[in-house]
DNA sequence: TGAACAGCCTGTAGTAACTTCAGGCTCAAG
DNA sequence: CTTGAGCCTGAAGTTACTACAGGCTGTTCA
């Protein structure tokens, strides 16, 4: 019961991820290098496609490739606890909080500029340009 | 009553932005070579502080470069109402209308997970690795 | 058997919106 | 007159990819 042996574009294709992106992740250290075949084509097998399904998990809570690469080492120390990985998760819930902050204020801004230029005249830019910002 | 003549880090200091940032808003067009001094430094007038403080608007806004320029033709063409302005800012407000969306959804994925963390077990990495991606 | 074609390979460049750096000129103050 | 802040240009770095260009590999169908 050896692993069987992707190739690149059945690994892709198993996570709906493009090609291109996992060679990307193999040059960024994200994933080890693989086996290679007779005619050089890259072989996966399970283990890095579990590898893989993890780091598109994390990318999916949009966390950088530096996030990640702590979770990995994490992973890779199976008797470390829960602790560190809490720590990542803790500052990376502080970055998706602060960004959704911003968000909503700009979004609040557009919309009141936008209610300001439904009148008939054409002040809307006018308030657009000299709106102090808010900031 | 002719235009006094900031250089480059007068106007990046009265707008609180860096000095790069007004030479590279250059370099994309998105404000005009400006007048230059005997020794070949930038002056600029209270035209291009407008026009500056209009992107600097925009991007508070969170608007793109594309986005900016389209507003800059519009204010550069006094005699257009607000209907294009409105099609600009509704687009705008689309799209981060669903960076919202989807930066909520992040965070209650998060959340869960790390909640699922919080037992003392070491079960918090497994969850992260397994779980199912729900787009 | 052999030609076509999908799929894979490497390496490079492009994307957005800047930031940083290297190396050199200008100008005001002491 | 020298020091130093501020300015100049042009190039490279940042993040997370995406998109070529040019060339192998491997399968399939006539």
């Amino acid at each position: 019961m050896s692993a069987p042996h992707y190739r690149i574009g059945d690994l892709a294709a198993a996570l709906a991820v493009p090609v291109e992106t996992i060679r990307y992740y193999e040059r960024q250290g994200l994933l080890p290098p693989p086996e290679r075949s007779a005619g050089n084509y890259r072989l996966y097998s399970e283990a890095e496609r579990g590898r893989l399904e993890f780091i598109l998990h994390c990318r999916a809570l949009d966390m950088s490739h530096q996030e990640i690469r702590e979770l990995l080492r994490l992973r890779d120390t199976p008797e470390q606890g829960c602790a560190e990985v809490n720590a990542v998760l803790d500052a990376h819930l502080g970055h998706v909080a602060e960004r959704l902050r911003l968000l909503r204020g700009l979004q609040a801004q557009l919309k009141s500029l936008r209610a300001r230029c439904a009148t008939p005249g054409a002040a809307g830019l006018a308030a657009l340009m000299y709106q102090a910002n808010p900031d």
